[in-house]
DNA sequence: ATAGTTTTTGCAAATTATTTGCATTTGAAT
DNA sequence: ATTCAAATGCAAATAATTTGCAAAAACTAT
């Protein structure tokens, strides 16, 4: 199921582009340019913030990655376009794909109501996840 | 309707909080922290930045104001909850807000598929706005 | 109203994520 | 292999936001 993820044409296939794609594929949610940049020095990958940074840019700007903040965050991060809307649990921070947004089924209504055309949406739902209701009780 | 908007118990009522909140509820939809500075500047009124920011801080701690980030931005925005859920066009930045989200009837589900107790969320639907389409044909 | 106490403000300096300039390296095409 | 534009790394620059601190304003209790 999952898309082949191609670099745009018109683009080189350098290693570091490579590596920062591999990495947003493994990813299971958005994570910092930072994220990236740990995990690739994890792998013996030495590479520079702002090259991760330019791609991250190219690559949103060509629509193959999303760029969004998350409740309470001041850093951007970055994520393949299935992974954009989730669940955020307020106490511990974990996150949960929303695989089938419901929100899909709700563009007809918008486009009726206000004449948009809708490109695209993205969905931050927080609350508390079943772990920290049990723990955190008091 | 609107919601009687207070300070919140134990904090004080400042000339440049009140002004502040005023300008928060007559915006039609979230605005950057500069925007208010420059709002109240208009108003007559000399007030500092980082007193808007350390207000704004406060009043989301405190959870009468909502922090987010449009797309393809890189500074915060801020706004009253009930002006939280957006369409963007993606050409000529107008922001409509979206008054009855739809997304309320699905919260039910995610509970039942995810387990988390939803405490909130928050839209941004991207598109191309009904003038848009017109103008920008080619 | 006055005086005492605590919060808030303003300003300047600090911080932090992100961007940019530029010399060097690399990918891809011939 | 040669060529040339695109991409990288590093350091320096930006821009939004935060913070320290002394002065001013809001409350509280006289
Ligand atoms: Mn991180
Ligand atoms: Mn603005
Ligand atoms: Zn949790
Ligand atoms: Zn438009």
């Amino acid at each position: 199921m999952a898309e082949k993820l191609e670099i745009p044409k018109g683009y080189r296939h350098t290693k570091q582009r490579k590596a920062i794609l591999e990495i947003l594929e493994k990813a299971e949610f958005p994570i910092h340019a930072e994220d990236i940049y740990l995990k690739l020095k994890e792998n013996g990958m030495d590479i520079s913030l702002s090259t991760i940074y330019r791609n991250l840019d190219m690559l949103t700007k060509e629509g193959l990655v999303v760029k969004s903040y998350m409740l309470g965050e001041d850093k951007a991060r970055f994520a393949l376009p299935d992974k954009k809307n989730y669940l955020v649990c307020e106490k511990c921070g974990k996150i949960v794909i929303i695989d089938n947004c419901p929100f899909d089924k709700f563009k007809e209504e918008l486009v009726e109501v206000h004449g948009f055309d809708i490109t695209g949406h993205s969905v931050e739902v927080y609350g508390v996840c079943p772990e920290c209701k049990k723990t955190n009780v008091g």
